[in-house]
DNA sequence: CGTGCCCCCTGTCAGC
DNA sequence: TGCTGACAGGGGGCAC
């Protein structure tokens, strides 16, 4: 569920809590959630201190120092219901109903991570596997490597429709269903046509309309439908500001038709069919 | 290789 | 008041 924007919120939330803080004590209560046995994911972690808090796409990067100079980094993917909480020692919030790993702090806080589903999953990462890992992700749409020209480029490549394509965490990091969806609205383009059928113009659509509709919602500290929290348990606010995303049936908000739901892929997409017309072979 | 399909798992809600 | 099925912000594995 988090997506790019929900990530950026929960690791502003937890850079200042969070800085020179000592994992003393370190609590798996769901093994699946990790890649590796608990004892060694425990062993390694356990006395190191956080540093940097920063994001990769949609997944949380904690940089962890210890004795040795080697940056070991907690990588956290939040899957559809994972939650990264930051719990001061006199918090008066009640606890997670999922926890699924707990880790204490030389301050008495604690970082809880929780996850009804488990679909997350968190890693610990040597500089080696942290490169060859952040390497295998597409480039920040938020970032400099991400241009209309590389944009259109990987496009003509392409016969996926343009929602799966944009899901796809090789081609950029971070955009889930809901923005994926959003910016297909905003840049007019139908969520199944086909990368190779977005002609030059709409290129250039597409891609402000990823950094606009992901700016937006960061302003609003994400998306909560149901499952997302901030890093201090609140909610985001761009669940009433979304355009298309959930809307079946309900106007457009430009020409007022009713918004489309279909399912391809395995999952939903919205879209208005006036302003989203279908480009190339299709059928609609 | 790129693409698409299935599955992982739990909770919630609509419909009968 | 149940029960059943559909559906949910993701992504890894596998077949073609």
């Amino acid at each position: 569920m988090p997506e790019l924007p929900e990530a950026e919120t929960i690791v502003r939330g937890l850079r200042s809590p969070l800085r020179g803080r000592i994992v003393t004590q370190l609590e798996v209560l769901f093994p699946d959630l990790l890649d590796e046995p608990p004892r060694s994911f425990q062993r390694v972690l356990r006395g190191r201190s956080f540093g940097r808090v920063g994001r990769r796409g949609k997944n949380l990067v904690l940089d962890t120092h210890g004795e040795s100079e080697e940056v070991h980094r907690l990588v956290v993917n939040l899957g559809m219901s994972g939650r990264l909480l930051y719990r001061a020692i006199d918090a008066k919030e009640p606890p997670p109903t999922h926890p699924g790993v707990r880790m204490r702090l030389d301050n008495g806080g604690t970082l809880i991570y929780h996850d009804p589903r488990r679909f997350g999953r968190i890693r610990l990462m040597a500089p080696r596997s942290y490169l060859a890992w952040s390497r295998s992700l597409g480039p920040e749409p938020l970032g400099v490597g991400f241009t209309p020209s590389r944009l259109g480029r990987a496009l003509a490549r392409s016969s996926a429709p343009l929602r799966s394509w944009l899901l796809d965490q090789s081609k950029v990091a971070g955009v889930g269903n809901i923005y994926a969806n959003e910016a297909l609205f905003l840049s007019g383009l139908h969520p199944e046509t086909r990368g190779r059928d977005v002609p030059a113009r709409r290129v250039t659509a597409l891609h402000s309309s990823v950094r606009i509709v992901l700016r937006e919602a960061i302003r609003a500290r994400g998306t909560t439908l149901r499952d997302y929290r901030t890093a201090e348990g609140w909610e985001g606010s761009y669940a009433v500001e979304l355009r298309v995303y959930g809307r079946e049936g309900l106007p457009c908000p430009v020409c007022g038709k009713a918004i489309v739901r279909s399912v391809f892929g395995g999952r939903s997409a919205f879209h208005c069919p006036d302003c989203q017309p279908m480009l190339g072979g299709g059928t609609e």
